[in-house]
DNA sequence: GTCTATATTCCGATAGAC
DNA sequence: GTCTATCGGAATATAGAC
């Protein structure tokens, strides 16, 4: 029952280093070093260096999608649901660099199939939630739109802070996942939601 | 005066593979063969490939800087800055796409020195002026997380855009530059501006 | 299921002729 | 400034023993 899970091993382990480097600078030799067994090991494991890497994807974002409908499912006004997802939103976002960086990566660098996949295995289901947060009165395309910058702010907010330190008039704590994420609530409140202006 | 620009070409070519697949991915072999010289002449311009990925992403970077500084030295209402600005970067983010996956794969893989060099170069005195974008009456501190927010939003939703044809409800239009820009232009208006909440 | 050993191709980088 | 030729090592992947 306990016996070595090897091979999951292996997906935890790729995750680790693909986030970090990318997928063509991990070479199976790398990864095998890492985990513990030879480079041949592998590929009883997994028929390619391709294949592991779609495994591997498949692997970290579905263990993200249940907590995530989850939140978004609980009760409570548009406003209160927003700021609650924000706040873990954020929070996952920075504290695991893992999901992140693969995250951003196949954004940016996935092809179709792939994109499809992660649309289909991991994001369907939270965008349409998503959708639900801004004001319910407002017309439906807006409030796809909606989803889409709600989602945005945030990844361009965690994506940026790497240049904070870099930047004039930046300070440690405006990377802080709880100041980052209540202004990001307040953003989004005042675009989405009809509510006064004020603090 | 005309004479074949060698190095130049080097430097454009190499941004867009690089921009493709990634830094790893593109072979000093490859980038010799699409600009039709020799791998060891590619030596003779860099002195090896890690120079040349830093040549690359300055030439690239450096290029943007100035218009951008203008653009955003324009004078205007704040709100009106807003909106020319975003119009602009929009466009830049999602017609250059060797820009667009240069600076994402810099702010996600970059280390240190590379995001500091890519701060200094390019960065630095355009965030100064997107942070006057916002409001000024607003308080110092959230003018600063309303540059992040204001680039950020940008930068997020030229992202998603990969997903949209894989997202219930997406349609192509909302990719378009100037329905993105409109969009955006509205949702930082509400957030950082006192102006009518109203359409 | 894990290993050793190896085939084959490709990598970054250099030497030296023209 | 560009070339040919090559070095030493690392890449993915496979064959076959245990």
């Amino acid at each position: 029952m306990h016996a070595v899970d090897t091979r999951g091993e292996i997906l935890e382990i790729a995750a680790r280093l693909y986030a970090g480097l990318g997928y063509s600078a991990v070479s199976m030799r790398d990864l095998a070093g890492e985990v513990g067994v030879t480079q041949a090991n592998l590929y009883h494991h997994f028929r390619s260096k391709d294949d592991l890497i779609r495994e591997t994807l498949a692997h970290v974002f579905a263990q993200k999608t249940a907590p995530m409908v989850e939140l978004l499912e609980r009760p409570g006004t548009s406003s209160q649901r927003l700021a609650a997802f924000v706040n873990w939103f954020v929070r996952l976002l920075v504290e695991d660099r893992v999901f992140f960086r693969l995250l951003v990566r196949e954004l940016v660098d996935g092809d179709g199939a792939r994109l499809k996949a992660l649309a289909d295995s991991v994001l369907e289901r939270p965008f349409s939630l998503v959708s639900s947060l801004a004001d319910p009165q407002r017309p439906k395309d807006e409030r796809f739109l909606a989803a889409i910058s709600i989602i945005g702010l945030m990844l361009g907010h965690v994506q940026l802070a790497a240049l904070l330190p870099y930047l004039p008039g930046g300070r440690p704590e405006q990377a802080d996942p709880s100041v980052v994420a209540r202004h990001i609530t307040t953003v989004l409140r005042r675009a989405f939601h009809d509510e006064a202006r004020e603090k």
